[in-house]
RNA sequence: GGGCCAUUAGCUCAAUCAGGCAGAGCAGCUGACUCUUAAUCAGAAGGUUACAGGUUCGAUUCCUGUAUGGCCCA
């Protein structure tokens, strides 16, 4: 199988020498790829606690990064989860034979290494390697050590490399696991239950996207990857289950863009007897505490502004940031036609049939969402672009609902839930209709959703949380691609 | 979907403007060196210039198409 390997695959010069010494390492006795390797020590514990682990033996297991050799001696530095740490090699002390395999090793070697903790005449806190054994032998040659791996097509198609070679990537990602624990902490603690609800759906709703479809053979069905878990969320609250989450994937068939990867991480809320403004102080506080927990500080540095997570956050009405940033005021634009100049005086294109409620938030991605930077909640939606939102009672035609703003982003999305079935259907009624006029991201009807509703769902607030983006702005990543580990790239053909 | 840009040794980059032998550093190889740390020194090697065409005496360079990626826009 090896040799068929080695004249089936073009080799390069770096690959066929490790070969080759791999193939030396079998004729000398040593098993290139070893066994389990019991630790006593971490590379970092080790630099943490030099005063105590001083002239002690510990046991360590990790990959060369770099070799420095010196005729009867050597250096070499090895990374394991920890950090990095130096090793001292001398053919005085691990004899001829253990010398030789030194001498062999190369950068990507996994090792396990036995030997003493002592402190170089430089300074360097270091192991005096006594006993060395291969773990696994590296046949790929790595990047550079200087430069490490910049090919950004390299980095997230063979992300372990990436995470080999720039420990910032590490970095990033134990931060994005330690947020989303300290979220579900944060949520636990206050008596919500995690839950999980499909992710393959007969019918995809909670969210205005294209879903990807999929087959189930023994069923002979379609099912759609879920576009959000919404609906079934509130059919735990219908269930009584009253304050839920779920932390978990979404799929939407979109555009890839720094901002949008198709599959993306999203956590949705749902509080029974609480609505929009409970959600918002939820938000602020959840979010706030959490940043602070994992970073240390409320204030985060993110591409050259002070982004301060700190509450209370700014709580603008949708319409009055309108006001501010284009001087329409469509407290006094009360028609579709009206609607229509207006978007018309500030040079925006919308289509003849397009009602006043969905030209309102056109209007506002257009000219307000870029304008907002510090965390800040937009409320009062129209109702056109909300059809799972309850209405407003003095101002029916808008939303208990709300969108959180952060360098330019929409991070979060909240309102009072819907429950009069009732409305319900009829919102669900006019998706339907404009899925038949061709919009492809409208919502389905959901004859089981509405069953739900009417055995009474209590009114709730619910609240979605985009992840990634979150996770993008505490990590300082300019790409949603930095914050997953394996972003969506097209399959290399060969 | 549209526009712009990129693709050169395993990696990081030159050479492309104005067509004329494709270079360097790191890694690797050979040798020297028992406290180095981007180790140092000496030597030899490493290329389908993403792919397919075209123009030309001659193409990494100019033109067309394709692929992949990046940025911006929708």
């Amino acid at each position: 199988m090896a040799d068929q390997e080695i004249t089936n695959v073009e080799l390069n010069e770096l690959k066929k020498v490790r070969r080759e010494k791999l193939q030396e390492l079998r004729e000398m006795g040593v098993e290139p790829f070893g066994q389990r390797f019991e630790r006593t020590a971490m590379t970092g514990e080790i630099h943490a606690q030099f005063d105590q682990m001083e002239a002690k033996t510990v046991r360590i297991a990790a990959r060369i990064m770099s070799k420095r050799r010196h005729g009867k001696a050597g250096f070499a530095d090895i990374t394991d989860i920890s950090g990095t740490i130096q090793l001292y090699f001398r053919k005085e002390d691990v004899g001829e034979e253990r010398y030789e395999l030194f001498k062999k090793l190369d950068i990507g070697d996994i090792l396990g290494i036995e030997g003493e903790v002592f402190r170089t005449q430089k300074g360097e806190i270091s192991i005096h390697v006594r006993d060395f054994t291969y773990l696994s032998k590296s046949l790929n040659p790595l990047p550079e050590k200087w430069h490490g791996l910049k090919d950004v097509e390299l980095r997230y198609r063979q992300r372990y490399v990436d995470l080999i070679v720039n420990p910032e990537v590490k970095d990033v990602f134990m931060k994005r696991s330690r947020f989303i624990k300290e979220m579900r902490n944060y949520l636990d603690n206050r008596g919500f239950l995690e839950v999980e609800t499909p992710m393959m759906q007969p019918i995809a709703g909670g969210a205005t996207a294209r879903p990807f479809i999929t087959h189930h053979n023994a069923l002979d069905i379609d099912l759609y990857l879920r576009i959000a878990p919404e609906l079934y969320l509130k059919r735990l609250i219908v269930g009584g289950l009253e304050k839920v989450y779920e932390i978990n994937r979404n799929f939407r068939n979109e555009g890839i863009s720094t901002r949008h990867n198709p599959e993306f991480t999203m956590l949705e809320i749902y509080q029974a007897y609480g609505d929009y403004e409970v959600m918002m102080e939820l938000t602020e506080d959840l979010i706030s505490a959490v940043v602070e927990k994992v970073t240390g500080s409320m204030q985060v540095e993110f591409e050259g502004t002070t982004i301060d997570f700190k509450p209370p956050w700014k709580r603008v009405p949708m319409l009055e940031a309108i006001r501010e940033h284009t001087g329409l005021d469509f407290t006094t634009i009360l028609d579709d036609e009206a609607a229509r100049q207006a978007a018309q005086s500030v040079n925006l294109e919308v289509k003849e049939s397009t009602p006043r409620g969905e030209i309102i938030n056109e209007i506002f991605e257009t000219f307000v969402e870029e304008k907002l930077v510090q965390p800040t909640f937009i409320y009062g939606h129209p109702v056109e672009i909300s059809p799972l939102a309850k209405r407003n009672v003095e101002h029916p035609e808008f939303t208990d609902r709300f969108e959180v703003f952060i360098m330019q982003r929409e991070i979060a999305n909240a309102f009072s839930e819907l429950n009069d079935p009732i409305d319900q259907r009829e919102r669900f009624v006019k998706q339907v209709q404009k899925r038949a006029g061709g919009d492809a991201e409208a919502h389905m009807m959901d004859e089981d959703y509405l069953n739900a509703l009417e055995y009474g769902m209590p009114p709730a607030g619910g609240l979605g949380i985009g992840i990634d983006r979150l996770i993008m702005l505490v990590t300082n990543s300019s790409s949603i691609r930095d914050v997953i580990l394996f972003p969506t790239l097209r399959p290399k053909t060969e």
